[in-house]
DNA sequence: GATGAATGAGGATTCATTCAT
DNA sequence: AATGAATGAATCCTCATTCAT
């Protein structure tokens, strides 16, 4: 986002607008599907919402308004779970790591309601879609928050009675429908507050 | 193509045939969305299915493909809180009434596969369908739910500290995961099998 | 092209319509090609020359494009084929057989400008198109005129140090050349009238 | 990337290299064209056939595509038209003329089967192509036969009775005919192994 | 009520061509 | 001269919906 450039810009900008192209449309294509949804939107917005021609989308991705939205929600989930394993880092106790898992959720897709509509909304278009994501992509984060919960039940903090990769499920959809909730909802509260309360649940049940 | 009727029940016998094909198609359009992803599915090959010609699916449904997969989740959804309401009937304790919410969304959607499919994957497709339906229809689910909670909380039964409708969204995000795991996995589990480790981790939580 | 009709027009015409949709896709697509070339050719010029919808074509022509030209290809040879047949009856003098191919192959192509160009022209528009279409129909008027000089030969009408084989994709080649040329001339002359030098040259020779 | 020109050659390599790609891009267009036929073939794969980049080819080809095609053309009829009045040269026997031409013809296009299906098939394309061509090129084959019928009508050698134009013709289309029939067929036959039939056919006739 | 032939708007994608470097 | 990224016009085909029978 920072921008340097000290001669002649020409080559520099250029060279950034190539580079540029590509996140430009991504971009592009996270706002109209968020604003259309997949099905009802036309390659031709994102190329004008991007500012290229429709053809130059196909440069970039070849399999066309597809790849827009898989590599969304790729690129997302990539980027995502690194920043999580960042923010785990040397924390060690089993509660603090949930809270910390809870609230990264929570906040990062608080933070950009774009991109959480689509992640949330757009990508479960069809068998199909969501077959495809939860190959990879979802069975990645999934792994995380599974690994969360043995290592907790390893060292004693959690009880042992619970199926970690249910429990790994359960938090997943938890935090996916609070997201959800959050975007249908007409108010615009902040999604971030509620990670407190959410994370209670997880870990002391209602009892 | 000939038709002979003579007593009265040939009107009865009509009408019955009439509500028979509204039921064939709306079946039809579950396995076919099911099969193929709303937007993919065709009304030719859901009137094929249902073995009507095309033309008469608009004589049932006005509004034509969408308010067949609205009228899916809004029937299925009035149905299923009708029979959970009766399965509630009268069991007092409010963990058991925990109990059997889990449970019977579990078996009931662990039933009937396609069913499962349209109402998790296939309905959202858009904001527009989800806000369309979380108007109504998740929201009667929801406050179903949320119900169970309060009346817990009143009862001393569970901790006060949860903002009800906030465990109400909750428990629905967990049991919407499991069902949407369960869809996509390969293996044919039971899924109302999971009910008792659901609950408990509901009522006791990790710790 | 004899059309009577009697009492309420529009029902006989609705019905000839139907019948003749077909036909009347068939013919627009004859002249479009003409007109202006296969590949130059628009699916909605075709339409609107016949008169139908766009779609209308894909009812009668599921292959689009591409089975239009096909179909004009097969239909006329055959057709072609059968009316030869059928000049060639009980003449048994085998001069003269190769005198009546000739004379029926300049006449009727000589009869039908926009047809003898698709026939001629747009039909060679690739080695994929030509392979599929001498496979069989090519092969079937090839052998239909082998016939001819092989009966030639056995009874002594013709020498027989020609491979008959030969002398059919000989006579085709000339006869073809001979429509082609009169297509691409600005002359508007008849076609017919060269059938007895045509005969002459395969006959007798240069010599 | 980086050119390092020392001495004269400098220049003269450099012009022979201009000419060499011109080479190079014609004889990629017959590849592709003869592979995929003209309106399936892109210039990008001509291109790409040819080493060079996309825009190189309007370098060289101002009008594009529709250019190389009928250079192709253009080249190859001149080149084959010059080679044929040599090999003519000091021949005076009409009959050994026509042996010649129909020798020639065969030999020549047996020798390269892309050009020759790049000649027979692909440059067929549309009316508007073969009128192009017609008028020059093959005018230019067609006259230089008529003139042996001519010359051999002249000096006795050949019957009077057929008009030298039509023979010439139908001469053309045997050759024509002899070709696309080899390039259609999948066996791997000799060519101007046929000479020597069609030849007499030409000169004697069937009879 | 049923039918299904006909409609025609709508859009993803391709690819010849350009032009700044 | 050479490049190749970018352009955007052009078109085939699909399919939801209608309506005459």
């Amino acid at each position: 986002m920072v921008r340097r450039s000290v001669s002649s810009t020409a080559e520099g900008t250029e060279a950034f607008r190539g580079t540029d192209k590509r996140e430009r449309i991504l971009r592009a294509a996270v706002d109209v599907f968020a604003a259309n949804g997949y099905f009802n939107s036309k390659v031709s917005e994102v190329a004008k919402a991007a500012g290229v021609a429709d053809g130059t989308i196909y440069l970039y991705f070849k399999q066309g308004k597809e790849q827009l939205l898989t590599t969304i929600f790729q690129e997302h989930t990539r980027s995502y779970l690194e920043s999580l394993e960042r923010e785990l880092g040397n924390v060690d106790r089993a509660e603090e790591r949930i809270r910390i898992a809870v609230r990264h959720h929570l906040e990062t897709l608080g933070r950009d309601r774009n991109l959480a509509i689509v992640a949330q909304v757009e990508l479960r278009h069809s068998l199909k879609f969501m077959s495809l994501l939860s190959q990879q992509e979802v069975a990645d984060y999934l792994n995380t928050i599974r690994k969360i919960i043995e290592r907790g039940q390893a060292d004693g903090a959690f009880k042992r009675t619970l199926h970690p990769q249910l429990v790994a499920k359960s938090v997943f959809g938890i935090l996916d429908e609070m997201v959800t909730s959050w975007i249908l909802s007409e108010k615009a509260y902040d999604l971030g507050a509620q990670s407190d309360q959410i994370s209670e649940l997880i870990l002391t049940g209602l009892l």
